[in-house]
DNA sequence: ACTATCGGGACCGCCCGTTAGT
DNA sequence: ACTAACGGGCGGTCCCGATAGT
């Protein structure tokens, strides 16, 4: 209906103005007034729509959650063997890389924001777990299918994740520093030649 | 003793407060006067010492970054081959796990700080591209002294260190999640012997 | 009543806050609470209808100044002849002394700031130079219905002023000092008389 | 001696700061740590040698006013006849008004000053009221020399004084809005002409 | 005579959230 | 659904002055 259209809109414009200031001054150096103004609304519709700016920012994370969960459930799905689906992971670095870049800001007030809220702390972690979960039944598949030989899928997990996340981290930080996409695909083949079966 | 003396003790009073408020709300939720209060010296005090609170912020990142370089100097002295070496360091990986986790809130503030003051952001990185180089000779030194056969040090070097940020990263945010230092360990054996010359 | 109605009537009571607080004590020994807390209103309201201190302190000055055009322009419409029309002006001096010394320390107020911002010196000067001017016309008026005889109405409207404002500016700020009424009528009649056609 | 000596001196830099100040920004807005730096000493020097800013004021103020009292003084020893005594004084217009500009802030904070302080008032006016003497009695004499003819000399002195000081007024507030020196001898000639014995 | 250090107060500006009104 | 007006309070900064020390 009309008026709830424009009521989502209004919503949405909020939420977006919100993400942008957070990311650019972060969250407590953000006024009510300027996420209000970036949106085009008064002050009043803010308060309409949420109770808070705390509640908006809290949004704001689990969209961004939801996010991740989407993207993780499309990994799942690749094809090939175990060894090429972890290389073919490691191409898209670049593009993870940009993406990232442009998020940072916003996810290190999350981070923040999480150190202080056990709660938050714990959804903030839960994709970190999903992702080891969700590696280490990856390497027990390669394990199966004979292309992986390995002591303990999990620490395996840990380890190969453990080297993307610095990558990422360092790629994120310092993006000039090094040819991240290559540092990563050679790490990878290290640390795949030393699990593949001979 | 003297009126300097007693001066130098008010400084480090207040850096101590503010460093530990600073951890505890962060930046912008603590205020100069509870900074104040902690110390347990006046305001008048605050502002005779410095000029503002980001004053404080800056002189305390100032301080973690001195102390970083330092580490890195006694890094440099250790003993036995390189591949040695390394392995030595990973076993400290509980101590700087535990020390980094003390200091975490505080280091996300001097991020999220950075992100917007590329002045900041330029002496946050300083220390990460120093690690890269000093790793890069260390390999270097172990090709020469025969124990290591790799392509390009710089690379192999940047690999290592970002298998070990993405272990302490996570061991920062999610101690509990798995036994990182068993991780650690396995995953800078499987990187050496791929590295190491047969 | 409308929102609007409320707010105009808060807005001038904030002025008349402002503008008795000024008086009273200076701009600058005036806080804002001081304000808000006459004029019976929030520094939330305060702020919402002013960006600062100074801007009240600006729109006083403009609504002072406003004042100023008008009386002038009353002037302009009075009847008969120049030397009459003088003279009775002349006969006002007690009212315009009291009034004057009412507005005296916001006005010097005015000066004060004005000394230190061109902007307003100009603004502030500029009913001086009307006062010269409308007064010059009348005095060639004179010169054309044939009362005066002068060799330059400029100069003649500039030495009357000078007195007249002399007069005020004595009477001001030293009311008991003398029968500044008196003092002005002998006055005006010496320079007509030196300026009357025989 | 020598300390003595240079305490002189440091109240003098003190004095000549905060007058400097003062007039730039008025006293209010200027701080004593500011006058200490322009005057190149410390804190603990100011108040050594003066009790609060308020008495560095008090003691500008009546700097300023012995000055006065000194050029009164000068004025009383002219020579010949008293109209010719008078028009000498006019001729100075010009260098009175470049003085009397410099000094224009300060004097402004002293009156804004007197306003509020009622024997500040009483001691800003003296100055004023003793020129109206010295000028009343300098017409008396015209009258007894025979080349003045008035009713009330002290009438037509407050009335050439009135008018003396409008020039002044407007001179130092419009330097550029008229040729204030012929004003105030076309002002004066037509005053005196009015006054002298025919 | 002069300095460095400190105490505590108060001011301006802003901010988050509420309410009266449309 | 949305706006304008408002409430009350806090936060960084600075300021005047006092004191401990040289």
């Amino acid at each position: 209906m009309g008026l709830q259209q424009r009521a989502i809109e209004t919503r949405t414009r909020i939420l977006e103005a919100a993400e942008e200031r957070f990311a650019l001054e972060g969250y407590d150096a953000t006024g009510v007034a300027e996420i209000c103004q970036e949106a085009g609304v008064s002050k009043g519709a803010f308060y309409h729509h949420f109770n808070s700016k705390q509640e908006v920012f809290l949004q704001l994370l689990q969209g961004w959650l939801d996010g991740m969960n989407k993207q993780l459930s499309v990994l799942g799905k690749a094809k090939g063997d175990v060894p090429d689906r972890i290389l073919s992971m490691t191409r898209v670095v670049r593009v993870v890389l940009q993406a990232a870049q442009k998020g940072l800001p916003i996810y290190l007030e999350f981070w923040s924001r999480a150190l202080r809220d056990p709660g938050v702390m714990e959804t903030m972690i839960e994709p970190f777990r999903q992702y080891r979960v969700f590696f280490s039944e990856m390497l027990e598949e390669g394990v199966e299918e004979g292309t992986l030989e390995l002591a303990d899928a999990s620490i395996a997990a840990q380890v190969i994740l453990s080297f993307a996340l610095g990558v990422l981290v360092q790629g994120i930080f310092d993006p000039e520093g090094a040819d991240w996409e290559q540092v990563s695909i050679e790490g990878i083949g290290v640390l795949l030649k030393g699990y593949q079966k001979r």
